[in-house]
Order: structure tokens, then C-alpha cells, then sequence
DNA sequence: ATGAGCTAGCTTTTT
DNA sequence: GCTAGCTCAT
């Protein structure tokens, strides 16, 4: 391959970046400043010089949407679909295809699942009820929380250090050693085990390290501040032969500290690896300069961070908007009017943002704009594979795939309903405790010892049966999986269950349902299919038609607008009470980086708000102008205020009567809404 | 074994 | 003000 056009259109510190290959490289990147272009032109030049085959280069994402990006735009830089990158993905989908080849190693076998959130709280739900601890004193997410803690910093149970005087760690520990036995008789990992477990195999057998440390001779890691220390000690086993280690990100846009993110990892880069180059990327493609100049004043105003000076190739564009309201409604009235009427004719809507701080606030913004018949979407939410009627579906999956797979019994075997009570669970439960035998077992040793009450024992058997049927129909029959849940809903009787109970809700889990029979179409087989439901959270977001976009301000790292609203700027909002209560000054200035990531995704306009009096939890309350507020730079603002009571709610313009609510919308503004007008 | 009734808690959520 | 999750009664 000669063609290295993919050149010609860096700056001279986006070419140094791509063309620095031996070493350890941080690439600073400030907001907007390429640095997927950076990353991918760097895999394409590592390729086209031959420096290395693509197998032989791993790169490592926080989300499968960044991996899909970085495939695709390295694929268009090279000309060629072809190019089978092997490794790139995310942390958690690297590691679990490690996990899957080195099972035995971390004491499982290779078609081990991959449990969820829900999961990990069942499961220390049923361990407090059988340890007598009282989940009303001791939270089952604040014990998991704990325990993430640990596996984040790369502990298993016996290597955890307590502080004695910490009576939470000092109970939470014996749950962990639990916790951590029932997955592996579940044989099940949770998220924090596909990288802890693969770390710790990779310490413990040189072997296995050697493989990879030196297969992988080039690593490139994006979002590098948001890792933490288990994630930067696996980089660290797996650049160990090449030391070609190769990280991208920015310090000012770490926002996810609450996941156990160490700022450190990447401000300390150039002491962990010895002869490292450190690049900064400082020129901003996106934004205004007015719009920069605001975000950069702003975070100058936190401590902990390396520094950098973003420049604009932009021009100055307008000032930033910084308006006042008078309550929560009428600021949701200012913004539509806004929108309605100067932006609207300007800008396409899909170029429009609303960013939050907090997924309710969209609430607000949903009812006044289904009011006036402006069309909206709201990205991230609830997540699709966490529906409960997706989550019904994978468990069939998930069992007749992995009859260990215990927590997927108790979420189907009576489900629809077959007479299986509580009792009957627990004595389930029971035998298979005694007998260390999975609930399957249990169940089936249960009816052939009779010990089933007659009515259950035709319910549970029957269930034993379609589970055998189906695991036929699947691995000797061989239909393909898609038709295999489309036979389980039939003959579990699930979607007669559905059908049955005719509403609103269940025609769209019906309607969900369908969704996710056509997303099985995209996987060759059960197995990847079932790792793609475990490690990815949302089937893509459609983008159709044109909508005003809201979402949340975390939501929003990684994309850009042209107008970007970043209402409900008042304390205890943002900066959150909770963030500073718990963070304190860390927690404030985090919060400080997410308002920078918020500013920072507006190319052309940037209207910052805030309502003096907001309708809150229940109740009103006077809410004061947040002081990041103050720590905006007044020369380039434009401050204006609201407070006419003339117009007094009243529509002030012509809009849009019979307008049409699309199908899936099905938010909770939605729902309210139909409630309202029925 | 289902539902009424009560209580607690209410951010973010890349995987 | 809303809702999820639990308890207790039927």
C-alpha cells in the first residue's frame, strides 16, 4: 500500500502523533482536536508501512459504538473492508474473548456467562438473605459498589486489605468471598471479572503473558483518563515485549470517576513508562472561539489536571447565551421558542442538542414539546437489553445455552407462570445447595425423588422438558437461534402471556420483542450472539428524521452540535449535591469537567440557563444560579432574562396541531402525555 | 399467589 | 410527586 493520503490532512502534531511509533505515547487531546482521526490514521499507517500485521495490533475502546467507529474509519482510510482488526474493541469485549480461551485458568469453562448489573444484585440479594444480613442497613448496590472497588483495583477476596475500623469493609468482605464462589459455580463473570481475571492469568503463567505481550506489537488506547488500575495493569502485561503503548485522551473530559476512572493513570503516564513522548493536540476543529474561550476559562478553575491551551481554527462566532428564568417550566417555554423560532429556520433539528445533567430533566422539555408538536428524541435511558421482557428472553437463551446458569432459572421457571410458588423454589434452592448441583439439577433429581407437589410437578417438568427439547432443536436439530427463541415464545407460552394481557405496554414489548428477533439476525450463531447481549448495551439509536436531540450531559462525550442548550445550571443540580457531598472537592471538580464536556460539544451557539424557582421532587423550591455561572467569563457571554408575566404560559406562536407521535416513542414525557389527554 | 398499601429514596451508568 | 420494592393480607 502506498497510498498515504491519510497524511496529508493532519497538522504537524496529528502527524507527529501518527508517525511516533516506538515508545510509550500519551496523546493530550483537547476537545475536538481529532483524536479518532489521530488514532485511526495511526492503524492505518502502522498497517500500510507494514510495521505490523493487523492481528498484531490491539486497540482498546469504552464502548462498542468508539470500537464501530474506529473500524470502519480505518477501513475508508485504507480503501478496503477487509481489514480484519482482530483485537479492536473494548476492554470488556478483549478481555472476555481472552477469558473464553483461558477459561480453565481462572477455574471456568469457556461458554461461561456474562452476568449483568440486575444479576450481580440478585445474587447478593440471595447471599445477605442467607447470611442474615439485613439489606435495609447494608445496601446490596452499596456492598457491589464495594466490591467493584476491589476488582477495579485488581483484589481478589483473599488479597483484599481491610481497614479493620471500617465496619462496612469489614462485613462486606465475607460477602465478596461468596460472591466471588457462587459465580464460579454459576460458572459466570461479572464486567469487573473479564479484566480481573484476565490480568490475574496473565500474572500468574509467563506463558500465556509471552503469547500476547509479544503478539501485540503495537496497542492504542482511546478515552486513556477514564481507565483504571486493573485496566492500565493489563496494558501494562500486554505492552510489556514492544513498550509500543500508545494512549489518547483528555483530562479535562474525565467524567466517569464513579467507575472507578484514576485521573492518575493518565497524569502520571510519563513516570510509569520510562522514555515515554507526551504530544498535545491542542487545536480545536469544532467549536467557536467564543464558545472555547468559555470552556477554557471555566476549567482553569480546576487544580488537578495537566493543562493545555486549545486554539480554534473556527472564527469567533457569537457570544455564548447565558439566559435566566423564572421556574423549570418556563424555561422549557424559552428554549422551544427559541428553537421554533430563530433556529429553526437555520439549523437542521438532529444538529440541536438538550444536555442534562440528569436523564429526569428531559421530562420537563418532553411535555412542552409534545405540547407544541416539536419533534424530539432522547438517547440513552433505559437501555434496551434491560427491558424486562428482553432481559425474559435472553434468560431462556442463556439457560438452554448454559444449563449452570442459575440466575437465568430463577428469572424463567415460572415465567409465564406454571404453578411454581416461593416454596417451591426455595426448596429447589435448597437441594441444590446441599448437593452443589445447579437449580436444573435440583429440579429434576426433586421430581424424580417426588418431592414435588403434584399440581407444581407438572408445571416444572414441563418446563425441564421444553428445556431439553429446545437444547435438541438447537445442537442436533440445528435450527438457527433465531428461530429458536421464536419456538421458545410460542411454546413457553410467553407470547400468549403477552398477547393476552392486552394494554398499551405489553403490545410495545411485543413490539420490543420483534426488535430483538431481527437484532439476532446480525450474529452467526447463539453463542456470539449472546456475547454481544451481554457486553453491549444498546441496539444502535436511530437517527431518522429530523428531532431535536436530549440527553444527558455523559451522554453526550464523543458527538457534537451545532446548538448545544445546557439548561438547569443551578446549585445542587450542577455541580450535583451528591457529587460534592460524597466527592467533595474531587467530586466538584469532576462536575466542573462535565460542564467543559458540555460546552465543548456546541460548534456554533451555546445556551447556557438556569430558573430561579424549579418544581423538585415533589416540591417547589428556590434554586440559586450554579457557580459555575460565576466562573464564566463575561466578555464573551450575552445575559439575558425572562421574566415576562404577560405571556403567561400562553403559546405566543402558531404551532403545529396535528402533529404525529412516531412509533417507539415511549418515554415517560409519552406516557404522562397520553395519560393526560385521554 | 396476587394485589393493595406502605415506605424510602430519588445522578451520572462507556461494559 | 413518583415509583420501585417490599410486606401482608386474601
Amino acid at each position: 500500500m502506498i497510498n498515504s493520503e491519510y497524511l496529508d490532512n493532519l497538522n504537524n502534531a496529528q502527524k507527529e502523533a501518527v508517525l511516533y511509533l516506538d515508545g510509550p505515547l500519551l496523546i493530550v487531546a483537547g476537545a475536538g482536536s481529532g483524536k479518532t482521526k489521530v488514532l485511526t490514521s495511526r492503524i492505518a499507517h502502522i498497517i500500510s508501512e507494514k510495521k505490523a500485521f493487523p492481528n498484531q495490533i490491539l486497540s482498546v475502546t469504552f464502548t462498542n459504538k468508539a470500537a464501530k467507529e474506529m473500524q470502519n474509519r480505518v477501513s475508508s482510510i485504507l480503501n478496503s473492508e477487509a481489514i480484519g482488526l482482530s483485537w479492536l474493541g473494548t476492554f470488556h469485549s478483549i478481555c472476555a474473548k481472552l477469558l473464553r480461551k483461558h477459561a480453565p485458568a481462572a477455574g471456568l469453562t469457556s461458554n461461561f456467562t456474562i452476568i449483568d448489573t440486575d444479576d450481580q444484585i440478585r445474587l447478593i440479594k440471595n447471599i445477605c438473605k442467607a447470611e442474615n444480613i439485613d439489606i435495609k442497613q447494608l445496601a446490596p448496590r452499596f456492598i457491589l459498589s464495594i466490591i467493584d472497588r476491589w476488582k477495579n483495583k485488581g483484589f481478589y477476596p483473599d488479597e483484599v486489605v481491610i481497614n479493620k475500623n471500617d465496619i462496612f469493609e469489614r462485613t462486606i468482605l465475607p460477602i465478596y468471598k461468596i460472591y466471588q464462589q457462587k459465580l464460579s459455580d454459576l460458572n459466570a463473570c461479572d464486567f469487573g471479572d473479564l479484566i480481573l481475571h484476565v490480568v490475574k492469568i496473565l500474572e500468574k503463567n509467563q506463558d500465556i503473558r509471552n503469547i500476547y505481550s509479544n503478539n501485540f506489537k503495537y496497542i492504542l488506547v482511546d478515552e486513556y483518563q477514564d481507565t483504571n488500575y486493573i485496566q492500565s495493569r493489563w496494558l501494562n502485561l500486554l505492552s510489556e515485549k514492544h513498550k509500543n503503548l500508545c494512549c489518547v485522551g483528555d483530562d479535562d473530559q474525565s467524567i466517569y470517576s464513579w467507575r472507578g476512572a484514576e485521573i492518575k493513570n493518565f497524569l502520571e503516564f510519563d513516570q510509569v513508562y520510562k522514555n515515554s513522548k507526551v504530544i498535545r493536540l491542542e487545536e480545536n476543529y469544532r467549536s467557536s472561539q467564543n464558545i472555547l474561550s468559555v470552556a477554557s476559562n471555566l476549567i482553569a478553575n480546576n487544580q488537578n489536571r495537566v493543562g493545555k491551551t486549545l486554539k480554534t481554527t473556527m472564527e469567533e462566532g457569537d457570544l455564548v447565551k447565558l439566559n435566566c428564568f423564572k421556574n423549570g417550566k418556563d424555561e422549557a417555554i424559552g428554549i422551544s421558542d427559541e428553537i421554533e423560532k430563530k433556529l429553526k429556520k437555520k439549523y437542521s433539528f438532529n444538529n440541536i442538542a438538550i444536555l442534562v445533567r440528569a436523564i429526569f430533566q428531559t421530562r420537563e422539555f418532553e411535555e412542552r414539546f409534545l405540547k407544541i408538536g416539536l419533534p424530539y428524541r432522547i438517547l440513552g435511558g433505559t437501555k434496551f437489553y434491560e427491558r424486562a421482557e428482553i432481559k425474559d428472553c435472553v434468560a431462556y437463551l442463556r439457560l438452554i445455552h448454559q444449563s449452570k446458569d442459575d440466575l437465568a432459572f430463577d428469572r424463567i421457571v415460572n415465567n409465564p407462570k406454571r404453578a411454581i410458588g416461593e416454596s417451591t423454589i426455595r426448596l429447589i434452592h435448597e437441594f441444590s445447595k446441599v448437593n452443589t448441583v445447579s437449580l436444573e439439577i435440583a429440579s429434576k433429581k426433586l421430581i424424580e425423588e417426588n418431592l414435588i407437589k403434584p399440581k407444581t410437578k407438572i408445571g416444572l417438568s414441563f418446563f425441564l422438558f421444553l428445556m431439553d427439547k429446545w437444547r435438541n432443536d438447537i445442537n442436533i436439530k440445528k435450527i438457527n437461534h433465531v428461530k429458536l427463541l421464536q419456538l421458545v415464545l410460542d411454546e413457553s407460552g410467553y407470547s400468549n402471556m403477552l398477547k393476552n394481557k392486552k394494554d398499551l405496554e405489553n403490545e410495545n414489548r411485543l413490539e420490543n420483542i420483534k426488535e430483538l428477533l431481527s437484532a439476532m439476525k446480525d450474529f452467526d450463531n447463539l453463542e456470539s450472539f449472546l456475547e454481544h447481549v451481554a457486553l453491549a448495551t444498546s441496539v444502535d439509536q436511530d437517527w431518522d428524521g429530523e428531532k431535536v436531540n436530549m440527553m444527558t450531559m455523559h451522554g453526550s462525550k464523543g458527538l457534537e452540535f451545532d446548538v448545544v442548550f445546557l439548561p438547569g445550571w443551578e446549585e445542587g443540580l450542577f455541580p450535583h449535591q451528591k457529587s460534592i457531598e460524597e466527592k467533595g472537592q474531587n467530586g466538584l471538580e469532576e462536575e466542573r469537567r462535565l460542564a467543559y464536556v458540555g460546552i465543548t460539544r456546541a460548534k456554533k451557539k451555546a445556551l447556557i440557563s438556569f430558573a430561579m424557582n424549579r418544581f423538585y421532587q415533589g416540591n417547589w423550591i428556590d434554586s440559586m444560579a450554579s457557580r459555575f455561572i460565576e466562573e464564566l467569563p463575561e466578555k464573551f457571554l450575552e445575559k439575558n432574562s425572562f421574566f415576562d408575566d404577560s405571556k403567561d404560559n400562553e403559546e405566543d406562536f402558531e404551532f403545529n396541531q396535528d402533529f404525529e407521535i412516531e412509533e417507539g416513542t415511549r418515554s415517560p414525557g409519552w406516557i404522562r402525555y397520553q395519560k393526560r389527554i385521554k
